[in-house]
DNA sequence: TGTACATCAGTGAACGCGCGTTCACTGATGTAC
DNA sequence: TGTACATCAGTGAACGCGCGTTCACTGATGTAC
């Protein structure tokens, strides 16, 4: 690649992160101006128009990096293994909280504008979403799961609900963590019942005390 | 109340209608300008100060109201009752949908703000959430569970879960029903697969078939 | 009931400001010979 | 390698526009007597 090609890409590159940046100090990108994110970067206003035909095209592309990383994320926690009774459901929360500390700026954008002001955006990300479901359903359907008790339908249900609380735990996490010290009451308090949560969706039968299913499977039959 | 109380209320409330309005529209709170607000009423747009100190003192009304009104359409829904195991799910989820078809833009300005460009806002409507879920974990302690499987911190998580998805499935639900026929193919789909998550959430053992669970059983004693 | 004054929701003009977009330009980088 | 021209990312000035907010005002409604 050219001089001229790389400054290009690092210009167009520092334009999405500061779109990015302003996301995550609370402005939403239907309220962020073309001339804020130029004024960011450096550049003069004009100059935005030499990389993207207007602001909704550097949204589209923001999404879809976004939307990548998000992905490439949510992936390599390996929810799946969730399934087996044995799985440090601890360990996965922390690596997920960690995960979302470093890059809390995707997490912000994603939610933002997943019911934000452009339809453009909410429609991208609608898609980007059903994605993000479909391939963590595959990787729940790739786990020997040792009860069996999970159709495909229920797989893609149960991806469902835990890609939304995934946003939502995350969005919470980003919140205590601004506000508050590490490892505050209300981060403790947020831990166990977002533990107690992903029990609750996993488990189901797997981790619940063994004694009252039989008691329950008395009452039923 | 007297004729000028009588017409400065109704004044007032259109102005907050008519913001709730333009939030329906797909435009964000903080997108959407005082002028706008005042233009849809019919006011001059110095009118608006006779009512409110500025935009953020409408916006934090309209999050108490509408919180209101979702909080009474939740309770009045007795999601508890799906605790029972001849609980009928689908007249349920039904009823639900037609309730946020009636006032679609309740939960489209709640879900939008939730995460919108307004911090005022989203502390507001955090608050209402909380609130909105200790509720429903209120309602939910209240039902005699056939099984006896959720402790106190288990209801609160699941009202949680509960809660968001139901913000969820309401703004998946008003997207359907815009761009769609009635009765679509994916609004059959969204039904189903939403019917599958709510059993998933309650039932979780008492909806499972007692077959599986009792070899489940086997397995682990 | 009638009169004189007070209140105050709504008016309309004015302001300074930041916005998106356009345009001809500049000067560093790229290319052809 | 050196030269002459082409490309094009970034510039800076200009534009018209809608914005939030202010102000003195108007005239219908309320109140005191």
């Amino acid at each position: 690649m050219s001089i001229r090609d790389e400054r290009k890409q690092q210009s167009r590159q520092a334009l999405l992160d500061a779109a990015l940046s302003l996301s995550s100090s609370g402005l939403s990108f239907s309220s962020m101006s073309l001339r804020e994110i130029t004024r960011s970067v450096g550049l003069v206003p004009a100059a935005f128009y030499r990389h993207f035909q207007d602001q909704d095209e550097l949204g589209l592309e923001l999404v879809d990096r976004v939307a990548l990383q998000l992905k490439r994320v949510l992936h390599q926690l390996k929810l799946a293994t969730l399934f087996q009774p044995d799985a440090d459901i601890d360990l996965h929360l922390h690596q997920f909280l960690n995960a979302v500390q470093q890059h809390p700026e995707w997490w912000i954008f994603f939610s933002a504008e997943r019911w934000g002001g452009s339809t453009l955006l909410r429609q991208a990300i609608a898609r980007e979403i059903d994605s993000l479901v479909d391939d963590l359903s595959h990787d729940l359907s790739q786990v020997k799961q040792p009860q069996h008790l999970y159709s495909t339908q229920d797989l893609q249900s149960l991806a469902n609900i835990l890609i939304n609380q995934s946003l939502n735990w995350a969005m919470s996490w980003i919140n205590l963590t601004l506000q508050g010290n590490t490892d505050s009451i209300q981060q403790l308090h947020f831990k166990q019942q977002t533990q107690r949560q992903i029990q609750l969706l996993f488990g189901g039968i797997a981790h619940v005390d063994p004694a009252c299913v039989a008691e329950m499977l008395d009452h039923e039959t």
